[in-house]
RNA sequence: GGGCGAAUAGCUCAGUCUGGUCCAGAGCGCCUGCCUUACAAGCAGGAGGUCGCAGGUUCGAAUCCUGCUUCGCCCACCA
């Protein structure tokens, strides 16, 4: 109903039919054998069934404004975009669905199951991509791969077949990380350790020998004890050293513990004896190797206990085992004492169970030998992270660096490609499915186990441009450029990579690594699906547009810092970037119409130009500059901050607000010219600066330009790369003089509670040349900001009135007699001269200091005399007009 | 137990690597005044900070060094 309405930005009707545009006319497409200049990024792949969070909002925000600033500058930028199959996270979702009807995948069967799997994947996988788009993602959707593909999963069989016959993939029985719900081995990075109140039981394990003296250990998990196969204590300790050798009795079982003597053993933790469970503790498991102690697994996979325990306890839950045990310890005198303790517990990262070590027979990866071309590129700085610190992590774990266990007793992954015979038990690794075994055609089976989805992930960079086949995209976009990840997926995945990519491709994947933070709720907790506490970025999309998340998310962190939103106040959360990206509208909604299809077509310089016009130009060329550089060095933020500052504080504030008159005309044709041709640069350069990060509102004011549609893309640039003739540090003297002066004169308007509308007379006393020059040069222009007439004045009346001292040294003076008051004007004046006394007074320490003078450089000297001498014209000036007010 | 990071305005954060142009900036919030016809999602003005604490180096420290305190993260097999 009124203009009001019109005046804002509405994103809803502009930006998805902006980004069908963009996509339907391959804007984001670089055809396979043209890459000839590539910037490429392989996108970190969200999980197939995942949906869109705030972590991929600022994730992908990066990625997209270095890819389509790239693009901008001219390169053929490929963002490669694709998702993970994700084992577990894809696996546990199809179960819990199918829980819902008591179904589970054991009832259905491994084909079915995964048959339903891909149902599930082809019916609702993949809706991310799409939300990619809202977001605004330029991603190459040509190249989109998924991890099961044909392709990718050629490029595992390889690799696996690969590494086997490098003998750097063994199979074996070790502990491992066992989740007793997702029945399936995890590697130590799957597993999270928190610090939780448990309790330290001490067990009384009486000796079996006549006269022998009993023995106590201490367990946090008392139900391994039906395990255990000996007691150690440490060699040198003498409260034990008699009984090395001598046997105990097992309570609850009855089986003999040999007591032996090791160097593990902690001589200060509790009586200094260890209950030995090989099976079921991976420090027990070496112990038990070197003593060549039995291994007695009394934990089924589901998690209950064994057959190899007594069997009272048979079929029991683990802790409803633990309960039993410790009731049946008690009741028969061995439970000596119950002490609480706060002990790391490990947890599934996927379904958060608490883990079982087990043991198992697995295929492991043997890391040491693929680390060591890592942790070498790493320190002679081909691979370098942003911020710097985060490649300190990397460092230590590859340094630290375990053998990765690959297997997964899932069905919904890459299957490993190892099959048994079962006539000669030949063990056949290879690329194609084999039918029979090639020593004596037995029959064959397949190794049930999947591979760990990081290991699909680990070759991402190059299994999705072709490998193992030579593709022209395997030429041209293997290595990536840019890898943009969180800082928790270095061991994942970065580190994995960059072995991978080595060992396969000898070269990085990428030379750098930016760390992107963590997003988090107002009251910093990490944003969670069992918090409730979540932003659905397409929820923010449709309510401030995507422009205004991104714009939002930038300027919220630093590079590698958390960024903090309040999810109960979305109007709150986002209202920087909304009400950046409604300025910018306005701000077009205004310039444009007196801009021409010439404006564009001239060059600036070939204008008279004003000085306002050499003043933008000039401020322009620094922001340039000062954004591709912080593009350059991974610093977004400070990049946003740069076209933040120039749109509204310098273009909008100032250079627009002065150009009113000169585009309506009031100077003349020339200076209308000038005006309208600067203007129309610099709108257009901004928007061209702001693209990478707006791209939507950026576009639609960028094609709007007279004798522009929308054929006129800015996607593919250019970058604008200002001349350097546009420098002109005297406009930008001169220019920052006369806003001083306007604030000079807003200021003591506020000060003496100045009616807004009236127009006020401000005397101008001793402006310098360039100060007057400028004066001269805006004069209608200043008036209007200022609401005020300047006049130039040899000497200044004595009557009342507002006086100030700019820096230069001009006086300023504004007679008032109506309003102001000698009592508060001489306030006024006294306050500022204490200022400038204490200012003095410091400079003036520093220049009486002969070590000072000595020792500072000589340019910092000569500029804390500049300095003095000004302050003490200003403060002259300033007492002067005291004493002449308080005798007036 | 190791390692890393953070601490600057009421809030969220820049600035610290490369000490002087910073008696420290931004946005939000707050106070005052404005519907000045691009924008009230706006305009103008303003208040607000012992730069965590204690030492040290230096002519000079938010910035470098040492120690401490408080948060956060990562790694780690002390049962």
């Amino acid at each position: 109903m009124s203009q009001k309405l019109d005046s804002r930005y509405d994103p809803a009707g502009i930006e998805a039919p902006m980004y069908r545009r963009w996509e339907e006319a391959g804007l984001f497409h670089v055809p396979a054998g043209q890459v000839e200049r590539p910037y490429v990024i392989s996108i970190p792949p969200p999980n197939v069934t995942g949906a869109l969070h705030m972590g991929h909002g600022l994730n992908h925000t990066i990625q997209d404004v270095l890819i389509r600033w790239r693009r901008m500058q001219g390169f053929d930028a490929v963002w490669v975009p694709g998702t993970d199959h994700a084992g577990i996270a894809t696996q546990n979702v199809v179960e819990r669905e199918l829980a819902k009807n008591g179904v589970s995948r054991w009832d259905l069967g491994r084909e079915a199951f995964v048959e339903k799997v891909w149902d599930w994947v082809h019916e609702y996988g993949g809706q991310i991509l799409e939300q990619q788009r809202a977001i605004g993602d330029s991603c190459d959707w040509e190249r989109t791969r998924f991890t099961l593909d044909d392709g990718l999963s050629r490029a595992v069989r390889e690799v696996f077949v690969r590494l086997y016959d490098k003998g750097l993939i063994y199979r074996g029985e070790y502990i491992i990380n066992w989740c007793p719900r997702c029945r399936t081995a995890l590697a130590n990075e799957e597993v999270e350790h928190r610090d939780e109140p448990g309790k330290l039981y001490h067990i009384r394990y009486p000796s079996a020998v006549e006269g022998g003296q009993d023995l106590v250990v201490a367990t946090t998990r008392p139900e391994t004890m039906l395990g255990d196969t000996a007691v150690a204590v440490h060699p040198e300790d003498p409260r034990h050293a008699a009984r090395v050798g001598q046997d105990l009795l097992l309570p609850l079982v009855g089986r003999l513990l040999p007591v032996i003597a090791d160097e593990y053993v902690d001589l200060e933790f509790g009586t200094g004896a260890l209950k030995v469970t090989p099976a079921h503790d991976p420090n027990d498991f070496e112990i038990g190797e070197r003593h060549e102690l039995p291994r007695v697994n009394v934990l089924e996979a589901e998690g209950t206990i064994s057959g190899e325990a007594p069997e009272a306890y048979r079929g029991l839950d683990r802790f409803e085992a633990r309960e039993r045990i410790v009731e049946d310890l008690e009741a028969g005198g061995f439970l000596v004492e119950i002490e609480d303790h706060l002990h790391a517990v490990g947890h599934c990262y996927r379904c958060d169970t608490i883990i079982e070590p087990w043991l198992s027979e697995q295929w492991f990866v043997r890391m040491r030998p693929l680390a060591e071309p890592g942790l070498a590129a790493y320190r002679e700085g081909r691979l370098r992270f942003h911020p710097e610190h985060f490649g300190k992590k990397y460092e230590h774990w590859m340094e630290n660096i375990r053998d990765w266990c690959i297997s997964r007793q899932l069905w919904w992954g890459h299957r490993i490609p190892v099959w048994y015979c079962e006539a000669c038990g030949s063990e056949i690794v290879s690329r194609d499915d084999p039918t029979e075994c090639p020593h004596c055609h037995g029959e064959l089976v397949q190794d049930p186990d999947v591979l760990d989805t990081w290991f699909s992930s680990a070759l991402w960079p190059f299994s999705t441009v072709g490998w193992p086949e030579e593709t022209a995209d395997l030429e041209a976009l293997y290595p990536t450029d840019t890898l943009v990840t969180a800082s928790e997926i270095i061991f994942f995945w970065v580190a994995r990579m960059v072995m991978m990519g080595l060992e396969f491709m000898g070269e990085l994947p990428f030379a750098d690594v930016v760390i992107n933070g963590t997003v988090r709720d107002h009251r910093g907790r990490r944003m969670a699906k069992s918090l409730g506490n979540g932003i659905d970025p397409l929820e923010v999309v449709e309510r401030f547009g995507a422009d205004a998340m991104r714009y939002t998310i930038l300027s919220g962190a630093s590079m590698g810092t958390d960024i903090q939103l309040n999810y109960q106040d979305l109007d709150a959360a986002f209202a920087v970037g909304r009400n950046f990206a409604n300025k910018i509208w306005n701000a077009a909604r205004f310039a444009l119409p007196y801009l021409t299809e010439e404006d564009l077509a001239t060059s600036p310089e070939d204008r008279e130009l004003e000085l306002a016009d050499r003043w933008i130009l000039s401020r322009f060329q620094s922001t340039a500059h000062e954004v591709t550089e912080a593009l350059e060095a991974f610093r977004l933020h400070d990049a946003a901050a740069a076209v933040y500052q120039f749109g509204w504080g310098e273009l909008a504030d100032w250079y627009i607000e002065l150009a009113k008159l000169r585009l309506g005309g009031a100077r003349g044709d020339a200076s209308r010219a000038a005006a309208s041709t600067t203007l129309a640069h610099m709108l257009d350069g901004w928007m061209r600066l702001l693209h990478p990060i707006m791209p939507f509102v950026s576009e639609a004011i960028a094609t709007r330009h007279p004798g522009r549609s929308e054929e006129d893309t800015i996607v593919r640039g250019p970058w604008p790369e200002p001349p350097d003739s546009w420098e002109d540090d005297a406009a930008e003297a001169a220019f920052a003089g006369l806003q001083e002066l306007v604030g000079q004169v807003r200021n003591l308007r506020a000060a003496y509670g100045i009616d807004p509308s009236r127009q006020l007379t401000v005397l101008v006393r001793g402006a310098p040349p360039g100060l007057a020059g400028a004066m001269a040069a805006e004069g209608e222009g200043i008036s209007r900001l200022a609401r005020a007439v300047f006049q130039g004045a040899d000497g200044l009346p004595a009557g009342p009135g507002a006086h100030a001292v700019l820096q230069s040294g001009a006086e300023l003076f504004l007679p008032l007699a109506d309003v102001v008051d000698v009592e508060r004007e001489l306030g006024r004046l006294e306050k500022e001269l204490l200022r400038l006394e204490s200012l003095l007074e410091s400079s003036r320490a520093r220049l009486d200091s002969p070590a000072f003078v000595e020792k500072a450089p000589a340019a910092v000297v000569e500029r804390e005399r500049e300095k003095q001498t000004s302050l003490a014209e200003r403060r002259r000036l300033l007492v002067e007009k005291r004493r002449a007010l308080g005798e007036g």
